[in-house]
DNA sequence: TTGTAGGCGTTATCAG
DNA sequence: CTGATAACGCCTACAA
């Protein structure tokens, strides 16, 4: 491989100047630019970007910590980073947390070790306060659908309270009053959110919250079912369900059908994330559509303005929800 | 940030010995090892990977190219890879092809500029001869979910024909004779193996194979619910169907009960990959299992055993794809 | 077993 | 506008 030493020796110049045509950071002759982009061709160079990374302490990657490769979450939500970063030559070193905190942290670590620009994180377990103080260090950290207060300018979030109550506005709408609901871990902040949101579209209509119509399951399928069992085992009443996660609805939804329930008619059923498999669910589920992909390009955006100083990004930092009528609801019918 | 000189001052060693004691590949005496090792916790030293791979040519990362980087075919790959090579301290660069010949090449030209020390690469647009000139080169190249006759010792590929056969030999045991079988696109190798496995099955049992029962989709559901339209328009009798992947099968599902056909009494449907959603569909699907997790795995190992020279690791070039029953078969009945 | 010194390929600071 | 030259932080013969 030609090194930059070779470019200067034969278009007949110095180092330096090749440096700066490759660079375009400082005025350049055009006769001498001409010679040594020839010279550049001539010998296929190509600029050693480990060299230049130690020489300008940069490594232009940045590194993407999720909590699992696999899913579809996760997967949109690369895809929007990795598309906007590739596009500007930075690239991205991809590592998993598994929502688990020491492994969460010792992903950071790992990835600071490469000498990442900045990091872009998607962490569940790690506490607020943990992050205030990585947020201290040196390198830039982006939070990718979370929301801290302290580090605002730091976050891409989604509205979760608004996706809550969008998803019970729903199917209130259609008629529905009795209600239940199957959250997540309350611990998580979207979780909570979420709940909050379905609270406050009880509210507006005048609609009482009861505990009893609450279930707190845990964001995968068996939450789902055990939620629904549990309402059934209780005796409560309801005519609809809405699950803070599509993964819990694809669960109750096994379990109603499984236990003699026709779909959408005997129970409406809304999820929340519009994942890739709520489209093959049966009947298609109705759910609340979470814009991972654009909130994944946004916090590459954030970084490539933030970091590599790029102009003139369109920078937003909370996403809004919204609802995506398929067939897993039906009308209230007394 | 403590460098290797500040930790040679403390510990009063030589840069050379610090070194050592980093890297283990040398003989230092235990009272210096103690030494060192402790003025690097008194500085919280932390290697400079950029300046390491500068000096050593080396950049302990290896590039991944897949095609997406959502899907759960991918998401499985790469956290496989990913999870073999971060537990060797290795990190992993990924980015993506699209399936589409020029974005492939670029990927890789990308991951080249980026110094890996080895290359796993999922393509699927690039032809034979190119990756043969491409394993010439100085770059470690392995091929993922792809088998290349002149690149043996470089590929880890499913064993297609027998998945192909595993498919069609469930349907001809549960009674079926009259089999309709829906191919991806045949330029894809994984795609006509599968087919030869579907005809081997037939021929063993004495069933002719007509080519009124064969259509060609393009692994997406719609290719799915095409292929099911064409066979019911054609007026071609048959109790089942195979779709040589999972994306087809769904989409053949929800034809076949959009028109009124009861599953799986009134059609056997027979999917491939075994991906995520396959066990969300209705009724679940049987399909038949691509370990691309493992394989994922495997490609990682291959790269510690030829670049990183890590001893005694099993390698397996060709994985065998397994029968995974779920719902959506039926025995046959005339 | 330990130290010395010359790179690795660029960038960046000064002069000129 | 261009050219020397000193970093950047570490590895690795070669010596001692």
């Amino acid at each position: 491989m030609a090194t930059i030493y070779e470019v200067s020796k034969l278009a007949g110049v110095s180092l330096a100047t090749v440096s700066r045509v490759m660079n375009k950071n400082a005025k350049v002759s055009e006769k001498t630019t001409i010679k040594v982009e020839d010279a550049m061709k001539a010998l296929a160079y190509r600029p050693n970007s480990i060299a230049q990374s130690l020489a300008s302490s940069r490594s232009n990657s940045v590194g993407v910590l999720v909590s699992e490769l696999h899913g579809p979450f996760f997967g949109q939500m690369m895809a929007g980073i990795e598309s906007e970063l590739r596009a500007a030559g930075k690239h991205v070193i991809i590592t998993t947390g598994h929502s688990e905190e020491d492994k969460e942290k010792d992903g950071i670590e790992f990835l600071f070790s490469r000498n990442c620009d900045a990091l872009i994180i998607h962490v569940e377990a790690v506490s607020d306060e943990y992050l205030i103080e990585l947020c201290k260090g040196k390198v830039p950290i982006y939070l990718m659908s979370r929301h801290v207060d302290d580090l605002v300018d730091n976050c891409i979030s989604l509205n979760n309270e608004l996706g809550g109550y969008l998803a019970t506005k729903a199917l209130i709408d259609l008629g529905h009053k009795d209600i239940a609901y199957i959250a997540g871990p309350q611990f998580k902040a979207d979780a909570s959110a979420r709940l909050n949101g379905h609270k406050r579209a009880l509210a507006e209509q005048n609609i009482p919250f009861y505990e009893s119509l609450l279930y707190i399951g845990d964001f995968k399928e068996t939450g789902g079912s055990e939620g629904l069992k549990h309402f059934i085992d209780k005796k409560v009443s309801f005519s609809a369900i809405v699950c803070s996660n599509d993964e819990m609805a694809s669960g109750s939804m096994k379990y109603a059908r499984e236990h003699g329930f026709s779909l959408p008619d005997d129970l409406s059923i809304m999820g929340f994330d519009n994942v890739n498999f709520a489209n093959y669910l049966y009947p298609k589920l109705t759910t609340i559509d979470n814009p991972v992909h654009e909130m994944g390009r946004m916090s590459a955006k954030l970084v490539l303005q933030n970091v590599y100083k790029v102009k003139d990004l369109n920078i937003q930092h909370i996403f809004s929800p919204t609802l995506i009528s398929r067939k897993s609801m039906a009308k209230f019918q007394p």
